[in-house]
DNA sequence: TAGATTGTTAATCGATTAACAATC
DNA sequence: TAGATTGTTAATCGATTAACAATC
């Protein structure tokens, strides 16, 4: 398995927002039984071009047969695996408000792996129910919880002024990495990883090109 | 006023991205009564480059004092209006399961002159009842909801199966912006614009890169 | 084999950064 | 005025695309 690329330049950012879109469209042929297909089918399925595709599949390996294209068990296999689905992880959810709830009772990510395994809010009108099978807890129990549980992905969903302090809670437990949709530019140190679900900016980019739609790119 | 380029090269995506980062750390500073901020200073917050930030800006205009900075004031009112919101817009919303309801319950939309008119569900056990101030209403009324009132921006919540259906019909009602959530990339004609929200898309790629964190770039 | 399509290199395109004249 | 910082051009960097030898 060739590699083009080494660890010194890295994998760029747009190739990984692609990744998820090629892993759910093979998803989709595999469903199909379809059992071929190109690098130039796949890119006018997703408007991309036929050597994108190659090219950001190349930094991972070699994965096509010349002459014949990609079969798409084995491609979405591979892509699977690229995008770490070939594991379980265990999630904890923090935040039990509207976007808690309704993040937690979302069932695409259980059926890949994603499980949420706890629930925390400081409310104590919330305290003792039950949301998505898990029994919410109060946030002064986190640190005992992160000490006797694998947690592998924290979910924080709180208000932007305890989001941060939350973060740096579950860093100090050892999570390595955070989902975050709390409207707030969270730090964390070098090794955590974030992915951050900004509601109010992507408004405020639609916003935008509602009013400059004649002159935007792509 | 200068503009650096007519609209025939269009504004790049990440100019697009950062203008709202802009935007809210100039609120921010504002609420500080901070009086004024240099793209040196701007830079070191949002963790960019200076010269990224007049470049960022001189797509818009001039909105700097040589050998002085920026007005805060001044430019989170230029900001403003550059992202649209120097005036309102009426939301619908389509589909009222837990997301929606996350959604209509948001405060942070409302305070910037985002408002939802509306909320259209088709489960007959949520008809009638009432969500963040609007009554639900099938989804059979939608079509004349439009006829009879302004609408800028559709907010899709519903199930991936009938998001593209809804997508359509409120684009035949004349919505020209629609805000999506369902797990599915929209078809949509010319002149509608369309941001989207992929909560799945996302947390692949926090997956993604625990797998990889030690090649990812930036 | 002939036809097709990959994987990869070279060419192109676009975005970011550095540099600096303009100027408050 | 001297110092500072903008707005913009030129240089650099990185990502996308085109081209093609390799090969199934």
């Amino acid at each position: 398995m060739p590699v083009r690329d080494g660890n010194k330049t890295g994998i760029p950012k747009g190739v990984i927002n692609r990744l998820p879109l090629y892993y759910r469209y093979l998803a989709e042929l595999a469903r199909q039984e379809v059992e071929k297909v190109s690098s130039s089918e796949l890119g006018e399925a997703l408007g991309l071009t036929a050597a994108q595709i190659r090219s950001d599949l190349s930094y991972f390996g070699s994965f096509g047969q010349h002459g014949y294209g990609y079969r798409v068990d084995e491609l979405y296999n591979q892509i699977s695996s690229i995008l770490g689905l070939d594991r379980a992880y265990n999630l904890i959810l923090i935040g039990a408000g509207n976007l808690g709830k309704a993040i937690a009772s979302y069932q695409n990510f259980r059926n890949r792996g994603f499980e949420i395994k706890a629930i925390f809010d400081n409310d104590p009108l919330l305290e003792g129910k039950y949301l998505s099978g898990c029994i919410i807890q109060p946030i002064d129990k986190l640190t005992e919880y992160l000490a006797n549980n694998p947690v592998d992905i924290a979910v924080i969903t709180t208000p932007r002024e305890v989001a941060q302090d939350v973060c740096n809670q579950v860093i100090a437990g050892g999570v390595k990495a955070i989902w975050n949709f709390a409207p707030v530019r969270l730090q964390v140190p070098e090794g955590v990883v974030l992915e951050h679900i900004h509601l109010t900016n992507s408004l405020l980019r639609l916003s935008f090109k509602m009013k400059h739609s004649d002159k935007i790119k792509d």
